[in-house]
DNA sequence: GAAATTTTTGCAACCGGTTGCAAAAAACAT
DNA sequence: ATGTTTTTTGCAACCGGTTGCAAAAATTTC
């Protein structure tokens, strides 16, 4: 069918090394052949399989993209970088849609068989456990916006969710709220718990009151809108923050139909700050996750460990910072 | 490093033949060897390569996903359900970000070195050339959201971008509008100028004036609230047909900061019914494209080529069909 | 129980590349 | 021109599976 490195190798009058080796990096062959190589493959139209290559130096250059939440826009960002990122080093990523299915198991047995070089899991909704489960297995992995952890057995790349929410906190107080609300993500979701004790802490240290604490139940704008639902019912508070800035697009849509008027009668601020949240229908101050950061970081990160299997695990941090927009009411001087 | 074939054959003191045969659907082994064999592998946690079996069998499992557009949520939802279908019938996708990178014949390329099974591209604004490409290079191809032809020379899943264009006609007339703006996708997109043939074509028939054509210069939110900026400047129309929710999105926002009110002083509709449409924030009354059947179908169709390649080019169209919310003023009677 | 038939098994070649090693060729030194 | 060093080349084994074929084993038939 396609044409293979014997018939390049006839043609050119040359060895089958010497076509691998005119392929293959920093390998050894002269101008000469090289030339007369290139001719052969070019008339014939030859591209070398990977797929051979990769059963004889076993590597693939495809890397396992692990995400479980396909309902939040800003997973779509997520994607685009990825894809770009990894084709630039020449690597593709193998998409894998956790949907439902928790088991880690299944999916490291499905990326074991396919040899991918490397995995990122993309997620801060999987539990640490998760990427363990590769780490075990041998194979290099990174856990994007994971939790962070002070001696971590495995390389994550992330934001210090604590501190993002005790930002929350202070915005709040600085645009003098008294009695707020917390709507966070999934409380099964390290972030969310994270997010939700960093603005609980700080919350208590400079007096800001929070009366009301409420997880949604998932990173998504039905979850948003269904939570402020409830949270309206008795409403005993001037501003929410919202653990996620889609779950608070849902919440504001409640508050809105409920005949409420933002920042006026009710504030809120979001996070992540996804493309989204600076449409004029929300125009949200937000807390900005340097989303692009902590991707083009994560695929260095499983890059380099491509060449240094053992390099020691690391935690890479970025700061985030507040998006003031028009959802919490201006500060008066 | 990982167990192969020779030493689970080894254990349970079979050939590599047997071995190979426990794993592969539909070969021939006794009951007792492929007992042993089992207990063999799950001891040792061995679990085939597919890279090798790929190389022998000349399958990869793998099925080329090709996707242009990063920035309209819809993407996802494809994604989501393109990501399930496939892995549903064992197979994977492999992801390629086209960007801006409009040469067919690098991705052929790209494609060709990782052997897949088969190509799905996913998007209404590539020329049909693109598909060609893999279709030249005996790869097969399916172009989902592709521009239907009447002697198609590949296999097309989709809607009938003109009908529904008369579609949005006939809607606007149903609401008693006059005087119509049509703001499209990219004049370069298929979809885009079929929705423009078939709204111009009828409105003309059922005396709908349209006083304004414009294309956006992208499927994105941006983009429409630019248009719709420039369509503002000179309102002569009560509604606007978009030819896709997102811009929609953006055009309501940009006559919004005007103080327009919808639909009281103007009235959109969109296309698509992306989950977003059914946000409050919008509410949009669009034309629902069947987004699912048109994935599921189109994996369907490529999963069939891979047992018989030489399949007579097919198109399936499926029908389109308005969904009524809050952006047109209500039908009096 | 022997012969005929069917099923199971192992051998060995193959898929399309890479790579260590030694021989051949080229380049350099004297 | 000869000997030494460096570069290039081809051979052959290998990566981890699959599969056609013939022999061996199991099953059926009479």
């Amino acid at each position: 069918m396609a044409i293979t490195l014997k018939e390049v190798a006839e043609r050119a009058g040359v060895s089958r090394s010497a076509v691998s080796r005119t392929f293959t990096q920093g390998a050894s062959v002269s101008a000469k052949t090289r030339k007369k190589v290139e001719k052969a493959a070019r008339d014939l139209g030859y591209s070398p399989s990977l797929i051979a290559r990769s059963l004889a130096t076993n590597r693939t250059k495809l890397i396992g993209l692990i995400a479980n939440n396909f309902q939040n826009p800003v997973f779509l960002e997520v994607f685009d970088l990825y894809t770009r990122a990894l084709q630039e080093r020449n690597l593709r990523p193998l998409l894998v849609n956790l949907t439902d299915q928790t088991d880690p198991s299944a999916s490291v047995q499905l990326l074991k068989q396919y040899s991918v070089d490397g995995v990122i899991v993309a997620s801060s909704t999987l539990p640490p456990l998760f990427a363990h489960a590769f780490k075990e297995a041998q194979v290099p992995v990174v856990h994007a916006f994971g939790r962070f952890a002070s001696t971590p057995d495995i390389h994550i790349v992330g934001i210090d969710n604590e501190h993002c929410g005790a930002l929350a906190a202070e915005t709040l107080q600085k645009h003098r709220y008294k009695r707020v609300a917390f709507l966070g993500g999934p409380q099964s979701a390290t972030s969310a718990q994270d997010r939700a004790t960093g603005f609980i802490r700080r919350a208590k240290e400079i007096g800001l009151e929070i009366v009301e604490i409420l997880y949604a139940d998932a990173y998504a704008y039905d979850s948003g809108q269904r939570a402020m639902g409830k949270l309206l019912q008795d409403r005993r508070f001037e501003a929410v923050f919202c653990g996620d800035d889609l779950i608070c697009m849902g919440a504001m849509d409640a508050a809105r139909d409920r005949g409420l008027s933002i920042p006026k009668d009710i504030g809120f601020i979001g996070f992540n700050d996804m493309n989204m949240a600076a449409w004029q229908a929300y125009s949200l101050t937000t807390i900005r996750q340097p989303t692009s950061e902590i991707i083009l970081s994560s695929v260095d990160l499983v890059v380099s460990m491509l060449d240094t299997p053992g390099r020691a695990p690391e935690v890479r941090l970025f700061p985030c910072s507040v998006v003031e927009r028009s959802t919490l009411k201006p500060i008066e001087n």
